[in-house]
DNA sequence: CAATATTATCATGCGATTATAGTGAATTCT
DNA sequence: AGAATTCACTATAATCGCATGATAATATTG
């Protein structure tokens, strides 16, 4: 249903978004709070850094931060960068029928556009800030 | 969303639901109908079988056919031999909460519930009678 | 029984994803 | 200025799903 990857980004961006302040985290940190390799979190860390969803500086009292607000940061956009949500523009029919689509459609077409659109919608509508509400 | 395999197999299983009185179809002949490399879908087709979804049969007038009524075969049954569909019972929070579950659910948790059931129960309640019922 | 057709199974290659290692560059602190 | 810390980047290895090909086992037919 979603990626290693696209899991790891999204608990670090949440992650970070719990930082008072804004303070930023070091890798390593975030590394090892989340359970992820160090190594590989510093690569995504870095995908997210140039899609310009967080902000890192180097040096002593360097690490990441989020560079949005988090209530302006939907769940898309840091997963997207790693899967592909959802029914794209191209995507056939279930049932591999290239000619199923408005006109024509499957007997099954809309209870499966239904219900996954229900995924593509929870993930655009949904932003970190939401994640955080309770807390 | 679906896997490439997990496609397969129910384009397979409902190309061999249309066969008339449940004749069996050779892998090759299903194989160039639903546009899937031979030998790949004849791995399918025996865990198909395996699982009780397909009988098989060899020799001359040997082939596949479904070892079920349509109307009792749910795609969830064929799917989730190759995918994990939703979120099984050892499926944890999408944020990596361990604790997160019925009583101490976080912040998205229902969302998240209510978006991904909306697939699962997509695959519970469609059988693949349904997806034949228009033709 | 012999010939043939068809599934069953194994061994292998390919590519994408996942993960690791190491070097370089920038920032901070003393 | 110099040392310590930390991110940036590249190259490489390990793993897994996907796909192919070849061979073995089994059933039908005559």
């Amino acid at each position: 249903m979603l990626s290693g990857t696209a899991e790891y980004a999204l608990r670090a961006v949440v992650c970070l978004a719990r930082q008072p302040d804004g303070q930023p985290m070091r890798a390593s940190d975030l590394a090892e709070q989340i359970g992820v390799p160090r190594n590989y979190l510093g690569k995504i860390l870095h995908d997210l850094v140039r899609a310009g969803i967080l902000d890192s500086s180097r040096g002593k009292k360097g690490g990441f931060k989020l560079a949005l607000r988090p209530q302006d940061l939907t769940l898309l956009r840091v997963v997207s960068l790693f899967d592909t949500i959802g029914v794209g523009p191209d995507r056939r029919c279930l049932m591999g029928r290239p000619e199923c689509g408005g006109a024509d459609p499957c007997p099954v077409h809309h209870r499966w556009k239904d219900a996954s659109e229900a995924i593509s919608m929870f993930f655009e509508e949904t932003t970190v800030g939401d994640v955080l509400s309770d807390e």
